[in-house]
DNA sequence: TATTGTTATACTCTATAACTATA
DNA sequence: TATAGTTATAGAGTATAACAATA
């Protein structure tokens, strides 16, 4: 018996019950939280950072130019966000949160992470540690 | 100081974390892997346990009967389901994996579990096993 | 000329309504 | 009559190509 180095391919069986969990989860929050559209809400999650560009929120979402367009002027319609022309380059756009953008995207947020929790709520506190420990360590290898 | 039920606003922070850690990685796999397109793969899946029928197909997939019977239709036309009349009851067409069609759900899931095998490879053993915990706990809360 | 954003047009996936064929 | 499936048509959300305004 030799001791080796672990290999991608070891982890197949664990990396398919996170993925299938993972998609599950999602799918069922998607599927029971009907408020604001989530190619709409995610524009309004990068605008809570600070007013953004189209072409920058675009980029962000790894969406075509028209396609954030079309997205801006229906959230703009809608009240939750407004748009002004640079002062410094006046073919750009600043988009910006309104308050009632970000009150929208607070009550969405609250929505999905009220049903999470209704999921959870018969879990054991060392279930949710392992639950808590995963996540984290899952975003971990997502984000850089 | 008083001993209480666990409520579920107290999960809500955790409910945040594994919420965004599911969502993150059901949307990273899903841009990574360019195979068959996702409303098609799932009805290969569910073939998987065995024929049936469009309607069946569409009721386990909560879509409406017309678009399954395109998503059937392009299946066919692609060689991965067959069709055939039911032979209790002509009104009914019996949908089944081809060889093709099984192919192409291994391929399918192989490509999805490599690309997040990949992401785990710099996890050590605790981090893997708190990990397949938490998705084996997901499972059980969202599956009954 | 190059760049930012929009409009024009088309494709995909979804739905509801109308139709065909069996029961 | 009622049911299983399909076809007809329409609404979202996406894309590429063509256009307008500005740099």
């Amino acid at each position: 018996m030799t001791v080796r180095a672990p290999e991608a391919t070891d982890l197949i069986p664990i990396a398919r019950e996170v993925r299938l969990a993972a998609q599950s989860l999602a799918r069922h929050v998607k599927d029971h939280t009907p408020s604001l559209a989530p190619h709409l809400f995610t524009v309004l999650a990068w605008l809570e950072e600070g007013p953004a560009t189209a072409g920058d929120l675009a980029g962000r979402e790894r969406v075509s130019a028209p396609s954030m367009s079309k997205s801006v002027s229906e959230l703009e319609e809608r009240g939750l966000v407004s748009r002004a022309v640079d002062p410094m380059d006046a073919r750009q756009k600043i988009v910006s949160l309104t308050a009632s953008g970000r009150r929208a995207l607070l009550q969405g947020r609250k929505d999905r992470d009220r049903y999470t929790a209704a999921l959870l709520v018969n879990c054991t506190p060392e279930e949710l540690a392992d639950l808590l420990r995963g996540a984290q360590l899952i975003r971990k290898v997502i984000e850089p």
